[in-house]
DNA sequence: CAGATAGTAAGCCATATAGCTTAATATTAC
DNA sequence: GTAATATTAAGCTATATGGCTTACTATCTG
């Protein structure tokens, strides 16, 4: 196996769909694009009606999939979404538009 | 099951996404896609390593998530892709794209 | 009919996930 | 420094998931 860093997209699908997967996380990311982009982790927390450790584990399963980045400001998290990732989505979507034989 | 579109989207979201989130059920969509949109039960198991009974059981989920639907041909079910479920994910992503503060 | 073929169903088991609770860490306020 | 605040980390538990294997059902072939 070649030296690392080259995250091949197939595992990155992988993290992106399975972070998806959950109804928490998907509502993490609209209320943060929705919110202007950027909240902190106890703004998002306040959302939820769960323990806050359990959405601080959502967002770092968001984080882990690139969905999400963070950056320390004083005592609190600041968390940002990566629209940029979503586009993995779309481009996956979009082999079923695609090179169709049908 | 020919009754109502009832199904509330929220519910419907969770069923596609956490369809979409193993990597053999992907898989499954993009080889149907590819082959024509439609393939046996067979055909579709001969593309994994895993026990076909397995991939049954994927079927299964894709198929409850709206994502296929299958046609009985003598001893054969016919697996077929419903593309237009995809566009559940589509519109998701939609959000993104949309009515932004930012 | 028997036997082969195509497929699902059911049950077992290991692992993953997602809640919870109880720390622990870091920063700010006094 | 101590206390309060913001947040993550770690550990526990119940449930879900996804493999497997062993039936079971239905259909076709001879």
């Amino acid at each position: 196996m070649a030296h690392a860093e080259r995250k091949p997209r197939v595992d990155t699908y992988e993290l992106v769909f399975a972070a998806l997967a959950h109804p928490a996380r998907r509502r993490v990311l609209l209320t943060l694009y929705f919110s202007g982009g950027s909240m902190t982790a106890g703004e998002i927390a306040a959302i939820f009606e769960h323990a806050w450790q359990t959405t601080t584990r959502h967002l770092r399963v968001l984080e882990r999939a690139g969905l999400l980045t963070h950056e320390k400001r004083g005592r609190m998290r600041i968390y940002r979404i990566q629209r940029k990732r979503l586009e993995l989505v779309r481009d996956w979507l979009a082999h079923f538009s695609r090179n169709a034989k049908h």
